[in-house]
DNA sequence: GCATATTTGTCCGTATGTATA
DNA sequence: CTATACATACGGACAAATATG
């Protein structure tokens, strides 16, 4: 086609993640339409193959598809986190609760926080939002299903899609380092209940502020 | 096109909700390669847009994609099934622990125990697998969040493939009915804690008796 | 309220690379 | 090893629905 193509993957998954990439970073901003055409030229690629990708991106839930009008980046509301934050409740604390020290992902834990710990000394707010993520996804994993993981890594992708709208990433993610860092101490000493309930205050907290902020940032509906 | 066409659903709608049925009714059967041509020809759609119902059934997990070699129906393992038992027991016993009694899905679930009481004088063992499906979903929107109920019935439509591969429905179905019946009767008294047990219970037994059908249907891997 | 332009929805033909007989 | 079949991807076409003036 146009330049190096020696990738091995498919087509359509390059450029699914590369428009997943685009849509989370704000590049893109919630209720745009996305033309076809436009899209399609821009990425060098047929119309076929970006509708194909379109209905990836859509069964995510990163993008609204209405018929005959067109597809549109989602427009976070208030809804859709509180309806995240139940799904988180439900997967993270349930996930410590019914976990074991000796897990791998404990392991995965651990290089989270200590990597949040190292970006957040040299201000690299964007990478401390980045393994705050994965700490996240590491405490899901200890739920050993395939299925719940993948689940979640698709509610996250959403999440960081209402993230996007709220610039401070500092304020976003700084105070909830430590607080992982007293889950994971929990975890490794086999205390898994106060685990639990130290997440679901955590995701309390992360809720309250997460809504407060979308508050500002939107004042009419 | 061919046929009355009247309906209002959007073509890859229509075909995505026809294949999805074809294959949980076991019409197509695991293992099975859907060649794209044939397929189309066979709907009388194009195979671009057959191409996009094949990327969404994948996304549900009731396809499997091999590169260059074409999607084929899903196989369902022992593996899978672990992972789906895994996923319900977290959804379901976890949405009975926080439901509250006054909840609209608890009529829902009344309905399917009434149904699948009925179904069962009729022998009509169909119909008691359906209204056993929709008891359970009923649980999962007791945690009142669309996406939890979403991906439930992902994993439903899984594992009624799974269903569809062992007969004798009304061994996999029947002796279930009146253990639905009494986590509901446990809901409606308030007793959250106990329905929660009685749903882990039901679904350790389901599980087993899964397995084993499994396996006596395979004895080869 | 109407005529027009744009965009989506869908189909077809074709070229290319990959896997398999 | 060659040949065939098929998936992958492209570009053009047209109808239908929507948006625009």
């Amino acid at each position: 086609m146009s330049a190096a193509a020696i990738n091995t993957t498919s087509l359509i998954a390059r450029v699914a993640e590369d428009l997943r990439d685009r849509i989370i970073a704000g590049e893109l901003r919630p209720g745009e339409r996305l033309s076809e055409t436009a899209l399609a030229a821009s990425f060098d690629v047929s119309r076929n193959t970006l509708r194909e990708v379109f209905r990836l991106l859509t069964k995510d839930g990163l993008l609204r598809h209405e018929p005959h009008r067109g597809v549109f980046v989602s427009v976070p509301s208030a809804a859709s986190i509180l309806d995240i934050y139940r799904v988180r409740r439900m997967l993270e604390a349930q996930a410590l609760a019914r976990a074991y020290p000796g897990h791998p992902a404990v392991a995965r834990m651990r290089a989270a926080v200590e990597e949040a710990r190292a970006c957040r000394d040299e201000k690299d707010w964007q990478g401390v939002g980045s393994a705050n993520m994965r700490f996240h996804a590491a405490v899901v994993d200890l739920a050993d299903s395939q299925r719940l993981s993948g689940f979640y890594a698709q509610v996250a992708a959403e999440l960081r899609l209402c993230f996007g709208q709220l610039r401070d990433p500092e304020l976003l993610h700084a105070p909830y380092i430590e607080m992982n860092a007293a889950i994971l101490a929990d975890v490794e000493a086999g205390r898994m209940a106060q685990a639990s309930e130290g997440m679901e205050r955590y995701l309390q907290q992360s809720e309250r502020m997460i809504l407060a902020a979308l508050a500002r940032a939107t004042p009419n509906p």
